[in-house]
DNA sequence: GTTATGCATTCATCTAGATGAAGAAATGAA
DNA sequence: TTCATTTCTTCATCTAGATGAATGCATAAC
């Protein structure tokens, strides 16, 4: 995960609210769709289904931003909670942070390549929850993420992939087996 | 799908080419990944994964534009396979055409929005998959691009949602009984 | 210490969708 | 028109992963 700080207007004067760990930051249903930057600890933003259950739609550590993009952009209902995985230090900002009128071009320039680098990032996620079974999809979150399978539960990790805690159970002892 | 063409600089003077229906713009392995504007006709990307099969991550009909974002992005080998599903006109970019430096302030303004649209798009398409059974993301599928059924096979319309032809098949017969 | 709550593992069963094969319907070329 | 090719549908079988329950293991609260 790359850093994506300068996709805001993030300096000094800026207001940084604490968090506590579990604390829910957005509900789905929530009136308005806000924009979180992780200054400091672990949020993640999910959603859950018809049938009660959740999935991680991704996890923003240190210098991440997370939002419910589609609700931003198209006035959507709000689909996505957003909570605490960690004590966190948080900025948070509204709608069309990102294209201040008074930003300069540089800066546009950067926020533009910021985001096409998501989308890469998305496109990827998109093709592996298509394209591969769920062994190669944890082994890449593995490769990609190394720092967050000791942050996080592994149950969480599953539910990122798109599978069960239970699943990805025995994915993990088949993997261990196999050494 | 929104309008994408105000994502490049297109004016009069570009070069427009000419495909037919068949082509194969960009394979899977190519050195360079290039960026297609449609300006008539219908595109489409996709993959081929480990066993052999075609799954697609877009379509393109006119006025989108369509690209390995992850390989222009981070050098990453070329994955996505793009060909022409219709005879189509099309103009190629090649990497960065979106942040060039003499776009105006407003340009880069407008680019940047559009990155943020579709990153929208992106992420309901993550989370429909994740969270969604077949039925549902057909339906929405119908919902958001009445207009493609009628101008790409049923086969194709399975593999963007992640299914077979033959389940896809059985999930519009049960849709037919039950009305 | 004891009790509770949450997390990970294992197993037995179930199911949505994959796979493969066959036939019907549509499309297209000669 | 005929013949070939592709597409769509149906069915029988198979499988990856879901579901639900039981067990063991932590960490935390009392």
């Amino acid at each position: 995960m790359e850093n994506l700080s300068k996709i805001l207007d993030i300096d000094h004067r800026t207001e940084v609210k604490q968090f506590q760990k579990g604390k829910i930051l957005q509900h789905a249903g929530d009136a308005i769709a806000q924009t979180f930057y992780v200054k400091k600890g672990l949020i993640r933003s999910y959603i859950i289904d018809s049938k009660g259950k959740e999935h991680i739609f991704m996890f923003a550590p240190e210098n991440w931003i997370i939002a419910d993009v589609e609700a931003i952009e198209f006035n959507e209902p709000v689909k996505l909670f957003i909570d605490c995985l960690e004590d966190s230090e948080i900025i948070i900002f509204d709608k069309d942070c990102l294209f201040k009128a008074d930003f300069s071009k540089e800066k546009m320039a950067e926020n533009a390549q910021l985001l096409y680098r998501r989308l890469g990032k998305l496109q990827r996620r998109v093709l592996m929850l298509m394209g591969s079974p769920a062994i190669d999809r944890y082994t890449y979150f593995l490769d990609t993420y190394p720092e967050l399978p000791n942050r996080v539960p592994q149950r969480m990790i599953a539910t990122y992939l798109g599978i069960t805690p239970q699943a990805l159970s025995t994915i993990r002892s088949k993997i261990a087996r196999s050494k």
